[in-house]
RNA sequence: GCCCAGAUAGCUCAGUUGGUAGAGCAGAGGACUGAAAAUCCUCGUGUCGUUGGUUCGAUUCCGACUCUGGGCA
């Protein structure tokens, strides 16, 4: 039996304290799903969990890719497939701990990506017939090729018309089928979804409280020392919130005010789509820290699922 | 104490030549299947500061009051 964990929840809900204490408890390891802890050198600004708060706990996917390299989900599967079958071999319990919503699902259901290189230029190209004809234009070349991808798709989300074309041109299958397919599979584990939640006020709070607690820990230092090992604005790591933005300010955008206001916001917004995002997916557990008020009330709840599922043995 | 300008959605403000009002931001909901901390879609009723007056009718005009700026003493 494939026996799988997530825990997972918006930003700044309190997923890390709680995934040590529960990889302490059910002999586990924990596999980051963070599409930015991820990066190396990157660390004040995804709040990445350090060495000596992992309380021996093993991490995958943590500090392994250059900032400058590009990053996505499906390099992502495969390094986490890579790392269940090396906890399965110990006699583990895999955890999957993070907020990217999209990362866990492609794991969870196994989601089939067909091995194509992706041709950078073949989308830079398409950017381009977007920027220079319009929107509009590009949408109506979706819609000769895929009309259900196109109806579904609106024209203004140019970043999901251009890989449907792209979808179509690489394989000969329509994204629309495509999706509809793999939206029916089944998972291939035993697992348990938990989503930790907690007050939105508070959350919110939460965020902004952390936020400057970063700047005081040396955020903008750390975006720093980043551009001094050559990353650059319009890389992928250089999408997360709090990069971006302080990158804007250092290139004498703003104030550094504005810049840490707008990362507040950013990032609520962002808790706000990750909520979003876990409430269509089924077969989800949501704990709720207004209900759970101390973390061994969550941490037993957590483990009573998981004996009834058969995750761990009953004693 | 006097003079001037404000007081309208959580915030910043627009507006109604008198027929109870609308933008931006914030916020809320949603989509998402190789950029996902990305990208995109939808959503605007609030004692129009309080209180009198004029009026068929006032948030809009007039007076007083309260508060907030600014100026003069």
């Amino acid at each position: 039996m494939k026996n799988l964990v997530i825990l997972t929840g918006p930003t700044a809900v309190g997923k890390t304290s709680l995934s040590i204490n529960l990889a302490k408890a059910i002999n586990g390891e924990i596999i980051s799903a963070d599409s930015m802890q991820i990066y190396k050198g990157m660390d004040i600004g995804t709040a990445k969990i350090m060495p000596e708060e992992m309380d021996g706990v093993t991490h995958h996917l943590i500090d392994v890719i250059d900032p400058t390299e590009d990053f996505h989900v499906v390099r992502f599967k495969e390094m986490v497939e890579a790392a269940i079958e090396e906890i399965y071999a110990k006699g583990k319990v895999p955890i999957i701990c993070g907020g990217t919503g999209f990362y866990i699902q492609a794991i969870l259901y196994d989601i089939d990506f067909t091995e194509n290189e992706i041709d950078k230029s073949y989308r830079e190209s398409l950017e381009k017939y977007a920027a220079e004809f319009g929107q509009e234009a590009l949408h109506d070349k979706l819609k000769a090729i895929d009309p259900e991808s196109a109806e579904s798709i609106p024209a203004a989300n140019v970043k999901r018309v251009i890989r449907a074309i792209e979808y179509y041109e690489q394989t000969g299958e329509k994204f629309s089928v495509h999706n509809a397919t793999q939206k029916e599979k089944n998972s291939p584990y035993n697992f348990a979804y938990f989503v930790l939640n907690d007050d939105r006020q508070l959350l919110y709070n939460r965020i902004d409280a952390r936020v400057d607690k970063m700047i005081d820990e040396g955020l903008v230092d750390e975006v720093k020392s980043l551009v001094a090992k050559g990353v650059k604005k319009g890389m992928t790591a250089m999408d997360g919130i709090g990069y971006k933005e302080l990158l804007d300010y250092l290139d004498g955008n703003g104030s550094l005010e504005d810049a840490v206001e707008l990362i507040k916001k950013k990032s609520r917004n962002y808790a706000k789509r990750q909520l979003t995002w876990f409430r269509r997916e089924k077969e989800v557990i949501w704990l709720d820290k207004t209900v759970y008020t101390s973390e061994d009330m969550l941490l037993n709840e957590i483990l009573s699922t998981l004996r009834k599922k058969g995750i761990i043995e009953s004693v």
